[in-house]
This record gives C-alpha cells, sequence and structure tokens, in this order.
DNA sequence: TTTGCATATCGAGATATATCGATATAAGTT
DNA sequence: AACTTATATCGATATATCTCGATATGCAAA
C-alpha cells in the first residue's frame, strides 16, 4: 500500500455520500431490492442515484471516485453498469490502518 | 463512535501533513531528539513545527484539527503545550473501521 | 511592568471538493 | 435511422480546506 493509495483511499472515504454508498453495497438485497437483475456484480447506477437524494451525475462522480481509490469495482452489463465493494482493498485498507495508524 | 466523530476523524486524517504528525508521535524520542524536556506528555508545538515545514500557525491549526477529532490530547506546561497521541482513540477508530467499513 | 518566547486565533488568498444542469456517449428498442 | 434509457463527462457555481502573515494571548524572566 503505497501513501498515493492510502491518500486516495482515505480522501474517497472522507465524504458521507461516498461511506454511504459504500456501506450500502455491503447488503445490495437489503438495500436495493428494487433491483430486478441479480446482484452477482453489484448494483446498478440507477438504483444508488435513486437512494443517494443526489443528481445523477453526482453519484456517477462519486462512483467514479471510488473506483479510483479501488473500493470499488464496475461491470458494464449492457446499458447498465454495476458497482460492487472490492473487499480485498477495503479489507487491505482497514488492516493497514490498523497496523500503521 | 458516533457518525460525528467517525466524521471528524476520518476528515483529520485526510490531510498528509496531519498523517505525518500522528505518526511522527508515535516516536518521539526518534523523531523529535531535538526536544529538551522528556516525552511524558508528548512533543511542543515548536518541534513540530520545525519538523513540518510548515507555518506555525498552519501547523497550530493542524494539531487544533487533530485535538477536536479527538486523535491527539494536549497539555500546557509552562509556555510549551505538548501534544501526544490519543492511543485508545486511534485504536477505537481503526478497530471500528475494521468493523464496519 | 516591560520584554521576550511559545502558541493560538484571525483574515485573506489560493486551491480543492461537492453539486448541479446540460450534454455527450453507449446500448437497447421500434 | 430515430427514439428511449442508462451512465459519464463538462462547465459553472458554491462551499470547504489549506496556507500564510499579522496579531492576540499566555506565560516567564528581567
Amino acid at each position: 500500500m503505497t501513501q498515493n493509495d492510502l491518500d486516495s483511499i482515505i480522501k474517497a472515504l472522507s465524504n458521507p455520500a461516498r461511506r454511504d454508498i459504500l456501506a450500502w453495497l455491503k447488503s445490495p438485497e437489503i438495500e436495493f431490492p428494487e433491483q430486478c437483475s441479480n446482484y452477482e456484480h453489484g448494483v446498478c447506477v440507477g438504483q444508488i442515484f435513486e437512494k443517494a437524494g443526489l443528481s445523477q451525475s453526482t453519484v456517477s462522480s462519486h462512483l467514479a471516485n471510488l473506483q479510483r481509490a479501488g473500493l470499488v469495482s464496475s461491470k458494464r452489463q449492457g446499458q447498465w453498469v454495476y458497482y460492487q465493494r472490492n473487499e480485498e482493498c477495503i479489507a487491505e485498507f482497514a488492516d493497514y490502518l490498523k497496523q500503521t495508524l
């Protein structure tokens, strides 16, 4: 974990909307019951948008931010783009912080 | 740990200068060998200021920020104010994050 | 009480972040 | 091809953060 990785992750987490999104993605079935498709690759942007109470562009921007930090990954399926947590990165970050903070 | 606590802690940690200071305070004897007094209550502002490469007022502001977040505590001894890590708060935060992130 | 040192606070300017609406892109539908 | 839906990008504005120098405050020494 480089200082740059750490920096982008902490900055990503420093925004409450992004923390909310990351938390919601822990339980997609519970947090996004409206979604028609399965949760194999996570939750699509529209679902998150509806729940977030922010504009579509803002939500998209937050998701891009989380992805740049490595905290989530995305997969396009037709018109939709699904986002899911990158548990490996998240765990590594939490461990690193517990170790070094 | 309330959402407010979490928010102020993460925001405090989102700045690299503040992360540096917090890291330095882990090993005062090594990082601040210049300090004349003992490290009982931590390190005084002037020492941190000299190491940080930032203005005195900026360093003071960063320390106040860390303290508001609960990550450090301060004790005045005569003219000097000593800052030290609040290990309890730091550990609680790291655990909370590992649990809930 | 005046002077000097250590730290905190204030006000201003610069940079970063959050947010939105408008629009572009990508894919599916008719 | 034209139209609709889903998402991303762009440009603008508002707010927050970082940083500084100047100054205030707290304390100690002369």
